[in-house]
DNA sequence: AAGTTTACGTTTTACGTATAACTACCTCCG
DNA sequence: CGGAGGTAGTTATACGTAAAACGTAAACTT
């Protein structure tokens, strides 16, 4: 069903209600406070209700040159992670009479041709996650304000970043596992070149470093179950002695892990002790429950959010990373 | 880093280029042939280059009426489903020149202010799942090209319709667990109002009905790992012989069905099959592996943004069910 | 009574773009 | 030589809104 006639125009609003555009201009927007009597205002709600009018906010943005709506940037949208990113920075979006529009940098769809270049119409600002890396230099080219998550604080060139305390995380995990009594370890790495990934391996080869006598080996996956699946087979069928521990850089990798695990006829945990990072639903619908890093998704959206307000507003944001807490399950024992 | 000496607008290039306006958007449209000699186009995209020119989308959207964008309205983004629907979507847009913004409806932000009003500034048209219920009176309001999902082809309002045949992958279900030789069902359904709810419970119904000394049973769940948990919990501990074969809305639902199994100390499948709908990564993840229907959600997101150009441009979209397949995996065997 | 404020509006303008309508020049053909 | 047609642009306008600038009459102040 085609537009059909026109929508009604705040022009049609004042005519039906007998004053001028600006009239219902000011009415409308609430500015009418000593400008316009209040049986003239309620004419003017009366009309626009009547014809069920709604402003073009294509004209709005024009005028104002601000839409009171951002961009949230995340890359494919497989897990509840970003999903709960979302919803804590919708919520103080919403506090503050912003909305949030989500751009998950598509896969197959290509980066070619500046990817969001339509929904850019609408934009005050930009929070991204440095794991949707092709679309950042699309970013860059407009010159809106930004906010990064999970990203190197260094390298931003000045946006400001929100971070999760991940190095925090992947110290406990090491910590504990090398409590339990663990040694040989196989760090399954994501496959996906971003700064929170780089931390993740540093801060395990720094901790277990420190300790004599430990043995850390890497390999790399594709972020999904499949990709885990095959890396991790290939590196347990590798030849030394078997690692009695296995840090995976997600909860998605972990699964698969699992799945590798059951195929090796290995048990978990008496064979292999396998830890995850997110805590997503996944963690506890696995058997046995995953032992995993959770992160605070929600309040990373929050603070994202809270942070870009901060720049638009020429404040300067919070500072802090955000606290994990090691979540321990049944995926990790002592080895036999 | 406010907005600081305001962006080049197309003025700023024809002065810089020594032309007109017009001829910069000619130019830059790419509509010159034979109206703007080649040596001044030249001129022209250099100058644009040269001052990092970005046309005013606000400003072109309200020219043209339109936008090339449109909206995917999905429930909260708490499984890969809605990601991949969106992946299809998007890559149909994007080969005819339309983007896609995603409008999840967010949880505890609450419907209240005509959620994505400020979105809705540079929209030509919405694709939404009915699972969104909240969302939808607000969509409604606006008379914006509408395209449902999984919806009721009968009260749509007239709305273009595109639906998995749910109904089918229902009845496969069914014929499997019967022929596996299942008479006692129990089925988790989700506790959602929507039409592809009320497709599943209204079909296994209708094809259990029609098999003599069949029972069905059925219990309510929200969409969580947890809820499942609960409620089939609860179902199992009922009085009276127990379910052989346990039906479940989703795949999501089904995991905690397992969890919920495992506490009660049955085996599955050999003390009870258990199916899903949907085919997550979750699926393989689990063990045993879940026998589960596969939708596949990259075509019913082409599908949907196909159906709305169609709309877009008058004409009839594409009719007929998306087929769904049956994965029979390691979850449902004969009943002991 | 003269000036000032208040209440209630209206008129006008600008945001940046796309495009229809117009102009001016040159070439070519009969 | 005159006009038809092509080339290479320019000028002018509209999209719908917000708000600054401007009136105008009545009420109030001194």
């Amino acid at each position: 069903m085609a537009r059909g006639s026109t929508r009604p125009t705040s022009r049609d609003v004042a005519q039906a209600a007998g004053v001028s555009q600006a009239a219902v201009s000011l009415v409308l927007g609430d500015k009418w406070r000593g400008r316009v009597s209040e049986p003239t205002a309620q004419r003017v709600r009366e009309a626009a209700h009547e014809l069920g009018y709604r402003p073009n906010l294509a004209a709005r943005n024009l005028r104002l040159g601000r839409t009171r709506t951002v961009l949230l940037v995340v890359p494919a949208l497989t897990t509840e992670f970003f999903a709960e990113v979302y919803t804590g920075a919708a919520r103080v979006a919403a506090e503050h009479g912003f909305g949030v529009v989500l751009y998950p940098s598509p896969e197959g769809v290509g980066p070619a041709k500046d990817p969001f270049a339509s929904a850019q119409a609408a934009l005050d600002g930009v929070i991204a996650s440095s794991m949707a890396a092709d679309a950042l230099t699309a970013i860059r080219g407009d010159q809106l304000p930004l906010v990064m998550l999970d990203s190197d604080p260094e390298g931003s060139l000045g946006a400001a970043t929100v971070n999760l305390d991940i190095a925090d995380g992947i110290r406990q995990v090491a910590e504990h596992l090398l409590s339990l009594g663990h040694r040989r370890f196989l760090h399954l790495a994501a496959d996906v070149p971003s700064w929170t990934f780089e931390v993740r391996a540093r801060e395990l080869a720094a901790r277990l470093e420190a300790v004599p006598g430990t043995d850390l080996r890497t390999t790399h996956a594709p972020i999904s179950i499949d990709g885990a699946l095959t890396a991790t087979e290939a590196a347990l069928a590798a030849p030394g002695p078997r690692p009695t521990a296995l840090v995976c850089d997600d909860d998605k990798l972990a699964a698969g892990a699992y799945k590798a695990a059951r195929r090796a006829g290995l048990r978990i945990p008496d064979d292999l002790s396998i830890t995850g990072l997110d805590d997503l639903g996944l963690a506890t619908a696995i058997d046995p429950e995953l032992t995993t890093v959770r992160l605070d998704a929600e309040l990373f959206g929050e603070r994202g959010m809270r942070a870009l307000l901060a720049v638009l507003e020429d404040r300067p944001p919070e500072q802090g990373d955000i606290p994990v807490t090691l979540m321990i399950r049944g995926s990790t024992a002592p080895p036999r």
